[in-house]
DNA sequence: ATAATAATTGCAATTTTGTTGCAAAAATTT
DNA sequence: AAATTTTTGCAACAAAATTGCAATTATTAT
């Protein structure tokens, strides 16, 4: 697995920095979504706050993390499993995070089954947030 | 309905104030959800941001209105319907954002299908938040 | 109705969060 | 290895949100 930030990198024509590297790192080594503050803290303050906005910008950008939507007005990243790698984006996400140990947990992998809407709405995307107990903290 | 935010609010063991009626009562007369911004433009900047922070707050804590997750980090408040106001809260909330108008509606009365989650994730609440273009906009 | 008590408001100061321009540094290309 | 392009970090700035406290307003008790 070492490496991988690198080659994520690579296919999505980016310069090789430290800090990018760094950050994809944190990303990988990481089940949960990360925040701002968490990277900025995980790497030790190596990194300027500017850097990190705008690294987690780019990475957006290219479709290699999304931005997942919460409650209390948080910024929360994570990585874009899979097909979204590839530059196509899922356009379905469920999101978990879990009330004791405030994790987030992106499940790219559970389907979000039909929603009937009223007449004349054409939903376009839909975002999940679950919130609960984690599988670790039950 | 003239009168309703003032019940609302005896109800929830509030004092009775300028800021607090008038604020509810854009709720009231709103379909959509508010920001913060909306408030302080259409109560004409007459009361501090310091009061509507606190007024949003209070009527979060009792349950009159909720937050709503957005994608995009801006925090949206909407009244919490039914059931919510006698202070049970809706376990599950549809939201609506247009793309278009950027209007965004809490659709309480359509349910949630229910999700299937990993083994050990004990689900309490679902937020789902669906974009696209609203009925008026279609 | 009025005084006493309790809660809320508005101001000022501060903190946190996010953005922008630009020169220095680092990465990529030639 | 030099030239070019990109990225970084600093500084300044802007916006959003929070806190303490005195003054005001609402509620309660008399």
């Amino acid at each position: 697995m070492k490496g991988a930030s690198l080659e994520i990198l690579k296919y999505n024509h980016l310069s090789v920095t430290e800090s990018r590297k760094k950050i994809l790192d944190l990303f990988l080594a990481n089940i949960g979504a990360l925040a701002h503050a968490d990277i900025e803290k995980n790497t030790g303050e190596q990194f300027d706050r500017v850097t990190i906005y705008r690294t987690l910008q780019t990475f957006v950008d290219k479709g290699i993390i999304h931005t997942i939507p919460t409650a209390d007005n948080s910024v929360l990243y994570a990585l874009c499993k899979d097909e979204c790698e590839q530059g196509h984006h899922h356009d379905n996400h469920i999101h978990f995070i879990c009330d004791t140990c405030n994790i987030t947990i992106c499940m790219d992998h559970i389907t979000i089954p039909e929603l009937k809407l009223p007449k004349g709405f054409a939903p376009k995307r839909s975002d999940v947030v679950v919130s609960g107990i984690c599988n670790r903290c039950n």
